[in-house]
RNA sequence: AGCAGAGUAGCUCAGUCGGUUAGAGCGACGGACUCAUAACCCGUAGGUCGGCGGUUCGAUUCCGCCCUCUGCUACCA
């Protein structure tokens, strides 16, 4: 029986088109669920979108449509860029979907029936764009119009709301941090949470009575659950909520992950697991929030007029390229920035220059000098057997890194390993043993395949296409690319046939066009 | 304002639980080689490790203060 490991992204608001930070998530979280299926686990992988909310209403509203139709309009395009980008996910969540109104509904029920949603009303000056109330003091008049902390206009509401009794859950959270302080990722963002809590909570109005696109509150018609409890509660209808007795329920709930944005770590942290504690449901493992991207130190913006959409990135540079970038460039966790510049030096160096590279120059010796068959090694020297081991080593490294979610790291790893080899090869020369020691050529292009092997599996995950052509030009059967096979247990068979070698990384050569783009 | 983190080679960053010559990648320059995707390999780059002071035989690494930046929280207007 395999572990199992459930994990998830933030669903999307699909209120516009997706953009990188939408595909930089999943790109990453899908790097993490294909690392972990190789690595034995049976993975659940939940993405999809948020569909609910007043700025749905609102954008569908500018364009004529139902917020309905604006949802069957744009939900179909984070679909689609998720598969542009080659994610694994299991499962595609829409929140309007019947399965999880259900599971929503359900939940409320159980924090109803704990005693902590109790009806009170609401009034002060809503901010829309924060989805926020503000106290008249904060609160600015500028121009004839009134504005929130946030900068944002603000208008007079008053409202009959439900509250969630977060006030009651302080103690509960904090003890939460303190004996499961994995629980947030990266650990600096923990300190903010726990002083966030520690500074007190508020109970926490969870329904709207202003629209009506949302979940409507059981029994009460009037009301619509908050955008939050009801975009939450997607990760349990993802795993069968409310059926708990049922196998999926059982199987993959609580979470393993979540994988999220930095801008969201408090509904993750703070009011999810007060939620599921109040419905009495165990709670994800970890939070791991991942920073934003800037393009050339800038934020993205229509303004700017730096607007790159996914597709235009994967257009221009390749899949599994633009994959690799972002993972590898980007510590994660961290903010980071990208650049037409950028990505083609990561193009060109790590991926064509090192390790396509690597692979052309010893499988082209092999089909030059030994008829395209793999040759069976010698006795290996010091420096054979000393390379051997640094490729060996990589597995448990990566799993180390992978286990926080340091994507780049473990792909620093491999890399280091990609060089290690380079340095191996040109100081092995085996172009010179071809002449003077036909058996030592024979084992150090053996030994160069070898690692060739082990890197390509352990490229898997973050290019999954490109890594299976390197392993197809290994002759490597389908059955022998999981981490099982890594390390001396699943060394390459001597004598074996191999394809003719074709370049998998070509370099990217400049384009006037591919540049504006960048 | 409080709390947290950061300030290291041209750029992006790693690192030092205090101690001989502070590292990597990219970029630049020089060299070598020819198996390979004009790739790979070797060498050089002389950086006050933010500033000042302290502890110490010795601090980039510990302590204090200051400056700058970032995040979180609060508040003022």
């Amino acid at each position: 029986m395999k572990p199992t490991f459930y994990l998830t992204t933030a669903i999307s608001y699909p209120n516009g088109s997706p953009h990188i930070g939408h595909a930089y998530e999943a790109m990453a979280t899908d790097a993490i669920a294909r690392f972990m299926r190789l690595d034995g686990y049976d993975v659940h992988f939940l993405t999809g979108t948020d569909e609910h909310g007043i700025k749905m209403l609102q954008t569908a509203r500018r364009e004529g449509l139902t917020p309905a139709e604006l949802a069957d309009r744009n939900a179909p395009l984070f679909k689609d860029m998720v598969a542009l980008l080659g994610c694994s996910n299991d499962d595609f969540i829409r929140t309007s979907e019947p399965r999880h109104h259900a599971a929503s509904k359900a939940i409320w029920e159980r924090m109803q029936a704990n005693g902590d949603i109790y009806l009170d009303s609401y009034a002060g000056w809503y901010s829309v764009r924060d989805e926020a109330f503000y106290g008249e003091d904060e609160t600015i008049v500028r121009d004839g119009v009134r504005y929130g902390a946030q900068g944002t206009p603000v208008e007079w509401v008053e409202e009959k709301s439900y509250f969630f009794r977060l006030s009651a859950y302080q103690e509960r959270l904090l003890a939460l941090y303190e004996q499961h302080p994995e629980f947030i990722g990266p650990a600096e963002r923990r300190n903010e949470v726990v002083s966030f809590v520690k500074g007190g909570l508020k109970d926490l109005s969870i329904s709207r009575t202003t629209f009506d696109w949302g979940i409507p509150v059981p029994g009460d018609p009037e009301h619509v659950m908050y955008v939050w409890v009801d975009a939450l509660t997607n990760y349990i209808t993802g795993a069968g909520y409310p059926d708990v007795e049922g196998e999926s329920f059982k199987r993959w709930w609580p979470a393993d992950l979540h994988v999220i944005g930095k801008d969201i770590v408090r509904f993750h942290t703070v009011y999810w697991p007060a939620f599921l504690m109040s419905a009495g449901l165990p709670l994800p493992k970890r939070v791991f929030a991942h920073g934003f991207l800037f393009n050339r130190g800038e934020k993205m913006s229509k303004s700017v007029g730096n607007v790159i959409g996914p597709k235009d990135l994967v257009d221009a540079y390749g899949r599994d390229q633009v994959r690799y970038f972002f993972l590898r460039e980007v510590p994660f966790g961290q903010d980071g920035n990208y650049s037409h510049e950028a990505i083609v030096t990561r193009i060109n160096a790590d991926l064509a220059n090192d390790l396509g590279n690597l692979a052309q120059r010893s499988l082209s010796m092999i089909a030059k000098n030994l008829d395209g068959t793999l040759p069976a090694p010698g006795p290996f020297s010091d420096e054979d057997a000393a390379m051997l081991a640094r490729a060996d080593a990589m597995l448990p490294a990566c799993r180390e890194a992978m286990a926080m979610q340091q994507v780049h790291q473990a792909l620093n790893v491999v890399w280091a390993v990609v060089a290690d080899a380079n340095r191996y090869f040109a100081g092995q020369a085996p172009w010179a043993l071809r002449k003077t020691d036909p058996a030592r050529m024979e084992t150090v292009l053996y030994v160069t395949a070898e690692i060739v092997r082990q890197v390509a599996i352990l490229a898997q995950p973050v290019m999954p296409e490109s890594a299976g052509r390197l392993l197809d030009l290994l002759a490597v059967p389908a059955d022998a690319r999981d981490f099982t096979v890594l390390g001396p247990a699943g060394r390459l068979p001597g004598g074996v046939a191999l394809p003719a070698p074709q370049g998998v990384f070509p370099r990217y050569v400049e384009t006037d066009e591919a540049k504006a783009a960048g």
